[in-house]
DNA sequence: CCAATCGTCAACCGAATGGTTGAATATGCT
DNA sequence: AGCATATTCAACCATTCGGTTGACGATTGG
């Protein structure tokens, strides 16, 4: 794999791995607790991490025995100058993006009862 | 695979299929003309064909006993849109496209009419 | 020191990918 | 009819992918 477009869109291919970036937009993540809402082992996460960490969507940083991992949005800027290049999309703005989340995970992504307990 | 964001992103991640798109931009195309650049059997890229199909980034009608290939560039809209919750880049413009069509194939991209004898 | 926690490594597995070749199926031309 | 063109199908192959388990190296805390 060479062109980083091939790597950032093949992490982006896979729907655990799209979940994990979703998660870490709230908040940077120790490895054990991105894994703990996902039925899957703890090396199967850390495998789809060092994949988004490859294709340079996260960053883990290492303190004491955790490991911090930290969503890098600038990873996504070249691919998505490549695919706007096809549809001159307009603008794209949050609320369309939330209703995206929301149809993904079902889960309560802001617009009612913001994110409790954080 | 469920999730139209998992096919979209995987057919986005092969080189070889973001050159069909890109040729596509241009131009419907046959299949045999598709082909033609690529240092593949035609079966192979029959498969590629297919997948952007299974992706919604093409469609193909079959005209006599040649098989046209169109873009869908609006099959990249949901992708495009769960892209840009994350980084919320500013407007990209198409310099920024053909810059990096550009790296991607070295080949002239539109300024001086690309397609010669059609 | 000893035990628990955090995370990766290595080996393995089944399934999917990306590619090939050769035969098969349509369609078109003369 | 008969041949050439356009495209796919089917079988096969090597490689990668997504996942598991079990052992292992760090680090922390009692």
């Amino acid at each position: 794999m060479n062109d980083p477009l091939d790597t950032v869109f093949a992490a982006l291919a896979d729907p655990t791995r799209r979940a994990i970036l979703s998660m870490l937009l709230e908040d940077d993540m120790a490895v054990t607790d991105v894994a703990e809402p996902f039925q899957m082992s703890l090396a199967g996460i850390s495998k789809h991490l060092a994949i988004l960490a490859g294709a340079g969507l996260i960053t883990q940083e290492k303190r004491g025995r955790v490991k911090w991992c930290k969503l890098e949005p600038d990873a996504l800027r070249a691919a998505s100058v490549w695919m706007q290049g096809f549809g001159q999309f307009e603008p794209v703005n949050l609320e369309a993006f939330e209703r995206f989340l929301a149809a993904e995970f079902g889960d309560g992504t802001g617009t009612e009862t913001a994110r409790q307990g954080d």
